[in-house]
DNA sequence: ACTCTGGTTCAAGACGTC
DNA sequence: TTAATTGAACCAGAGT
DNA sequence: GACGTCC
C-alpha cells in the first residue's frame, strides 16, 4: 500500500515539488521501471467478461501472457521515443511486510469466491470486477516476462528485495534519471525524481522532484521518514488517531517518533486523570525502528557495481519465444519491431541531440578520473556515447 | 463549521480496423 | 514451500 | 473516435 495518503498530503504541503510532463522530455533518458505494478496493471487490464466466464489471454499451456503483451508494447513505445527503460523486478519482501502481504492474500481468496458466486448467478460485471482482484503474479509469470524484456535487449534487474529501494539506489547513483512508479514509498527510500502515471499512454506524466519536496516541507531525511511511517508503511502498524496532518504537526514540533511517542504518553496519560479515553493509541508491536532501517539502509544491488546496455532486440530467438511458446500472431511483433528497427541509428542520435545538445546540464560532472575510466555513466544523456544501437 | 481519521470500495492498456 | 503491485474517491463519525 | 481483440 505504499505511504498512505503521502499522494495527496504533498499536495497541499508541498504543491511546488510537482511538474508535469509529456513522454518526449525523456528522450534520451534512462528510466528504471517498476516491472510489478506494471505486470498487474496489463493483467487486471486484459481481462474480460465472456458469456459465461472470465477471459484472459494465455498461451497454449494456459499460463497467463497479458503482461507479455502490455509489456512488449510499451517498452516499443519507450524506444520509439528514445527512452531507455530499465525494468526492475522484485525481490524478496522483507519479513516485516508479511503481515501486509497476509492481509492482501486473505483478501485475494475473498475475491476468489466472490467472483466464483457471481459466475453462478451470472453477473458477469461483478464476475469480472472481482475476477481483477485476485490477479496474482506467479513466477512463470515473472520468468516469462524477463526473459521477453531480455531479448528485446533491454537490461532487466532483479531487486534483491524491494524494487523501489533498487530504483532510488539506481537514480542516486547516477545511473537513471528517474523512478517510474505508482509507489510513493520510492520517496522514502530517496528517489531523487520519481514519475507516476509513466507506464500507461495517457500523458502528461507527473514528476516529483525530491530535493523540492523535502526544502518545501522543511524537513530533514530522518524526519520525512518518520513522517512516512507515521502515515502508515507496509512494515509496521501506525499510531491510531494520527494522519497525515496531525503526524506532520507533531514531527515539526517534536522532531522524531521518540519525542512524539513521550508527547503521545504525556497527552493520554493526561486524559487519563480526567476520565477520559486516549486520544492516539499506540500499537503493542509498533516497529518503527525496524521500519526506518528498511527505508534508510535497505537491501539493494550497489548502483555502481550494475552495468546498464541496451541491445538492438534478439530478433530470432524473440520472435522462437513470443510466437511459439506465447501464441503470440507473428505480423503483431514484425510490426512492432519495425517501429524501432526502421529508424536509423545515426539518425536516431541526432534527434537526441538536437533535443539535448544545448540545454542538458550534467548533473554530477565528470572529473577527469571518471573520464579516463569511461565505465562511469550518469543518467545524462551522452552526446558521444550510445555505442549500442536500439 | 471545520479538520482529520479510518474503513470500504473501485480502478489500474494498447493495437488495428472500421 | 507458495506467493509476495498499488492509489484514489467516498463517506461516516469523532474530535476541535 | 468507437469497438473488438490481443493470447
Amino acid at each position: 500500500m505504499g505511504i498512505h495518503q503521502l499522494m495527496q498530503f504533498l499536495k497541499e504541503k508541498a504543491p511546488n515539488c510537482f511538474r508535469t510532463l509529456m513522454l518526449d522530455y525523456f528522450a534520451g533518458r534512462t528510466i528504471g521501471c517498476d516491472a510489478s505494478m506494471a505486470m498487474y496493471q496489463f493483467l487486471i487490464q486484459t481481462q474480460s467478461a465472456g458469456l459465461t466466464q472470465i477471459i484472459e489471454l494465455t498461451d497454449k499451456e494456459g499460463n497467463r501472457t497479458g503482461h507479455l503483451v502490455g509489456l512488449f508494447n510499451r517498452t516499443l513505445q519507450f524506444l520509439e521515443n528514445g527512452i531507455k527503460p530499465v525494468w526492475v523486478f522484485d525481490g524478496k519482501p522483507p519479513l516485516l511486510k508479511s503481515g501486509e502481504l497476509a492481509r492482501r492474500k486473505k483478501l485475494k481468496e475473498e475475491a476468489k469466491v466472490k467472483t466464483e458466486l457471481a459466475l453462478e448467478q451470472g453477473d458477469m460485471q461483478q464476475a469480472l470486477l472481482q475476477n481483477q482482484r485476485t490477479t496474482t503474479i506467479s513466477s512463470i509469470m515473472k520468468e516469462d516476462a524477463i526473459k521477453m524484456l531480455q531479448l528485446m535487449g533491454c537490461p532487466v534487474i532483479i531487486a534483491p528485495c524491494e524494487a523501489e529501494a533498487q530504483c532510488a539506489e539506481l537514480c542516486r547513483a547516477g545511473k537513471i534519471y528517474a523512478t517510474a512508479t505508482e509507489d510513493m514509498d520510492a520517496l522514502t527510500f530517496r528517489t531523487p525524481v520519481l514519475l507516476r502515471g509513466f507506464n500507461t499512454k495517457k500523458e502528461p506524466i507527473y514528476e516529483i522532484i525530491y530535493d523540492d519536496m523535502i526544502k518545501e516541507l522543511e524537513l530533514t531525511y530522518e524526519q520525512f521518514v518518520d513522517l512516512c511511517i507515521l502515515c502508515g508503511c507496509d512494515y509496521t502498524e501506525k499510531i491510531e488517531g494520527i494522519g497525515p496532518g496531525t503526524a506532520y504537526k507533531l514531527i515539526k514540533e517534536y522532531k522524531s517518533i521518540e519525542g512524539i511517542l513521550e508527547h503521545v504518553q504525556k497527552v493520554n496519560a493526561e486524559r487519563e486523570k480526567n476520565n477520559q479515553n486516549p486520544k492516539y493509541t499506540v500499537p503493542s508491536k509498533f516497529l518503527y525502528q525496524d521500519s526506518r532501517e528498511l527505508f534508510i539502509t535497505p537491501l539493494v544491488q550497489k548502483g555502481d557495481e550494475l552495468q546498464l546496455t541496451w541491445n538492438k532486440p534478439d530478433v530470432d530467438n524473440l520472435k522462437k519465444f513470443l510466437i511459439e511458446e506465447k501464441g503470440f500472431a507473428e505480423s503483431r511483433i514484425d510490426n512492432g519491431l519495425k517501429r524501432i528497427a526502421k529508424k536509423d541509428p545515426a539518425g536516431f542520435q541526432s534527434r537526441l541531440e538536437n533535443f539535448f545538445g544545448k540545454t542538458t546540464k550534467i548533473i554530477h560532472p565528470n572529473n577527469s578520473k571518471a573520464k579516463a575510466k569511461s565505465n562511469k555513466k550518469t543518467e545524462q544523456p551522452q552526446k558521444s556515447g550510445g555505442k549500442k544501437k536500439i
